[in-house]
DNA sequence: TCTGGGGTCCTAGGACCC
DNA sequence: TCTGGGGTCCTAGGACCC
């Protein structure tokens, strides 16, 4: 059978997390309705269980929400996420005790190999729970399944039903079956809005329905990707357990702005912040960069005013991950999407970012026959970084920036950074 | 009167995820 | 007044080549 022979693979989630994370610090916000925002404290990214029961939805808006927080004291926080990065490093810590074998999903997401622990897989995973509590304060869930889907969805039924206490075993072909039957498509892995209403239309309602439907038809309604996950839900491995992360292909740097942008100087200006910290990522990875994107738009939920985006490419050659070169190229090319008087062109753009890709490790750049040798920006941006890290985040920026800095992200509503900056730690009372 | 076919590469856009 | 940011993968279709 291919249940039997099909490896154990457990996906612990953290409840709430950036909530949650905000709670090991704060114990007033426990019991009470919280939410936290996304950059530019515009929705909601986050809900506490109270929050949830409320109504608010995930990435609902703030501002048509006023007065539904002010009457149920809903709390709200700024997202901090050099607080959450931190938090996510140390669950994964702790999971490292618990399996040789993690595959790092997302920020709150870890799948487990539990190869070889037999009958005792369910009480290995609840005492990895249990560990990940007590080490961490973060509260999780955990679901075990023959394939990556299917422990996504044991995970769903854990937080769903308490008569599960945090752990849902679907090894089990006969659990399996019974949860299935109860579980809509809109919640599975990979079912989104579109492929939910093709579905329907079908009328294909429940994951046991979309694992009984024949593979071709998947692939017909859908692709491959379809196909794929009707056959992880029979219990047969499509999506590899990758416990070595894959080469990433791309990295981006974008921002809504706190104040609309009408010049290009003020657009350059965000421009060249977000391509320093481009800049900073992909030397912290390694990496050099062969294509860089830039784009900026106004802001589309206004459809009555006038609207305009420009998204132009620039080939950087060399490649590089130099900051100077990084800002000169995102600079040259949103001056070649502007349109118009530089001073104003009637447009306020609410948005703006640098997209980098075809990205290379820097050991594996291609030399050029005429290449230019720097070894003094080499080092420049060595001191830069050195400070940075040192000092924090913007000590030392380009002039290119400017100084009034209208454009940067709202973040009015943040907790303290309480685990990664000294001046920041939480103080106690005795 | 008759007007190919097959292959690769690239890109834009869609769909999905957290 | 106020609506996030950062990713991945797949496909269709155009450009180009022989």
């Amino acid at each position: 059978m291919l249940e039997a022979s099909a490896a154990p693979i457990a996906l612990i989630d953290c409840n709430n997390f950036y909530v949650s994370c905000e709670r090991v610090f704060d114990p007033s916000l426990h019991g009470i309705p919280v939410i936290v925002l996304s950059n530019n404290d515009g929705c909601a990214v986050a809900r506490s269980d109270e929050a949830k029961a409320l109504g608010i939805e995930m990435g609902a808006p703030v501002f048509k929400m006023r007065e539904l927080m002010e009457r149920h004291g809903v709390k709200a926080l700024s997202s901090n996420y050099t607080l959450y990065g931190d938090m996510s490093r140390r669950v994964v810590e702790v999971l490292h005790s618990y399996s040789p074998r993690l595959d790092v999903y997302s920020i709150d997401e870890t799948f487990v190999d539990l190869t070889g622990f037999g009958d005792r897989m369910e009480a290995h995973a609840a005492r990895m729970r249990a560990a990940v509590r007590i080490e961490t304060g973060i509260p999780t869930c955990v679901g075990i399944g023959p394939t990556k889907t299917l422990s996504k969805l044991a995970n769903y039924a854990a937080k769903k039903n308490p008569i599960f206490s945090g752990v849902c075993n679907l090894m089990n072909a006969d659990v399996r079956d019974y949860v299935m039957r109860r579980i809509p498509i809109g919640e599975i892995w990979g079912v989104g809005s579109a492929t939910e209403a093709k579905l329907t239309a079908q009328g294909i309602k429940t994951a046991a329905e979309l694992r009984d439907m024949p593979l071709a038809l998947g692939r017909k309604i859908g692709t491959v990707v379809l196909e794929r996950l009707v056959a992880e839900l029979r219990g047969i491995p499509c999506v590899d357990f990758e416990d070595v992360p894959p080469q990433r292909k791309g990295m981006a740097v974008t921002r809504s702005a706190g104040t609309p942008m009408t010049s290009f100087d003020v657009l350059a200006q965000a421009i060249t912040a977000h391509a320093t910290r481009a800049a900073e990522k992909l030397r912290q990875h390694g990496l050099v960069a062969g294509t860089l994107t830039v784009f900026y738009h106004t802001n589309p939920h206004k459809s009555d005013r006038p609207q305009h985006s420009a998204s132009p490419i620039i080939r950087l050659h060399p490649m590089s991950n130099h900051t100077f070169d990084l800002v000169d190229a995102a600079v040259a090319a949103a001056r070649r999407g502007w349109k118009g008087d530089p001073t104003g062109n009637g447009h306020s753009y609410t948005k703006a970012g640098v997209i980098l890709d075809d990205l290379l490790a820097e050991a594996d750049r291609p030399a050029m026959l005429f290449q230019p040798d720097r070894p003094h920006d080499a080092r420049l941006t060595a001191a830069l970084d050195a400070i940075n890290d040192r000092f924090g985040k913007k000590t030392m920026v380009l002039a290119r920036e400017g100084f009034d800095r209208r454009w940067t992200t709202r973040a009015e509503l943040r907790s303290p950074r309480y685990t990664t900056r000294l001046s920041e730690l939480p103080t106690v009372q005795v």
